[in-house]
DNA sequence: ACCACTCCATACGGCATCGTATGGAGTGGG
DNA sequence: CCCACTCCATACGATGCCGTATGGAGTGGT
């Protein structure tokens, strides 16, 4: 519904291509990141991939570098709170983990971290994001006056619980999971400095 | 070793290539569970295989049997504590994950959940396994004197953080990461009821 | 009209893997 | 000595994927 209706698909770029890269990724991990399965999920075939890329490898550096840009521009984004705001934007940032808008970040999330096991870049870059959302959330943690190790201490076990309970299939061990969740929030967090 | 140091290598039987695919599985993730790889493993060609088994399908079901059995039993034992124990028993289930002697288990707990996001039937293993988990975890919470909705929501939080920190890298981020797993298993575990 | 350039379709060789078919080495029973 | 049974090797066709080669449709310039 963007250029017309259904008549003429507009040529592809190379940005097209990793958008519907990172697309397979979460829907079916890194081994949907093949070619011929990308082509055909873009209604192409490989002679525009070859193209648009040298080869495969092209197009697995280009996913790792767009996918740490958006991160890192997301967790700026969301640490950089109000001054004052610094609770709520930890509350925030568990939150949208477990937001069901994030049914596409998470796979996703899931899919980078798996295939960083066996590629030395994506281990790379799955570093560099780390790092990056641990320093904000550790800033965070001082401005509300955690002491420093504490501060520490609690932006590891965030970040470690959201990506952990997102791999947990807890529907047969909990009904309300929600209650759970609140606690779960008030203690990492914290409820007091 | 066993049977002839190295002559005659004994006949394989099913259990010595599902050991091998849970191997495989550990060091290669989902992916690594192919027919003909297996078989470059154990040395043995597929013939051998489709004598064991029907099929590829045939494994995988043998692979998640075996695994959702040997995770079961552990978790047993583990939180079969001493009575008094309890509290060191908890703590013992988190340190488990982070141990180094746990090379061989978290890449498979890892891989198997990766396998569970497009197989119908690892997904159904994971969630027995994670229900069995977190079950005795909430057990041992309650035994502490927890209240109950407590101890739910301890027990999620600790598999949630041990999965989570297992895929996470914080090299860059902590030289001394082990004075923040310390604080943080206080915090999960509980420092008082 | 002609050309050059962009973007993609098609066809091909090559490799890995699945599953089947078939035979063969070894072993124990009669 | 022969047979039957177990366990595995080898060869085969089929499929999916990578990367290359080549051509062709569309578009804008001259």
């Amino acid at each position: 519904m963007e250029t017309s209706p259904g008549q003429k698909p507009p040529p592809l770029d190379r940005n097209a291509w990793i958008k519907g890269a990172l697309g397979a990724l979460g829907d079916q991990g890194p081994a949907g990141l093949r070619v011929e399965v990308l082509a055909k999920r873009l209604h192409v075939t490989k002679g525009s991939f070859y193209w648009h890329f040298r080869d495969r490898r092209d197009l697995l550096d280009a996913v790792l570098d767009e996918w740490k840009d958006g991160r890192i521009h997301d967790i700026r984004k969301q640490t950089t709170a109000a001054a004052g705001g610094e609770r709520a934007a930890l509350r925030h940032t568990i939150e949208v983990y477990s937001a069901s808008r994030n049914r596409k970040g998470l796979p996703i999330e899931l899919a980078v971290r798996e295939w960083a096991r066996h590629d030395a870049r994506a281990a790379a870059v799955v570093e560099e994001v780390d790092a990056e959302r641990l320093l904000c959330a550790e800033r965070l943690f001082q401005l509300v006056g955690m002491p420093a190790d504490q501060a520490k201490a609690r932006s590891i076990l965030l970040y470690a619980y959201v990506f952990g309970f997102s791999l947990m299939r807890c529907d047969r061990f909990a009904g309300d999971i929600g209650a759970a969740k609140d606690w779960i929030v008030d203690a990492v967090a914290g409820t007091l400095p």
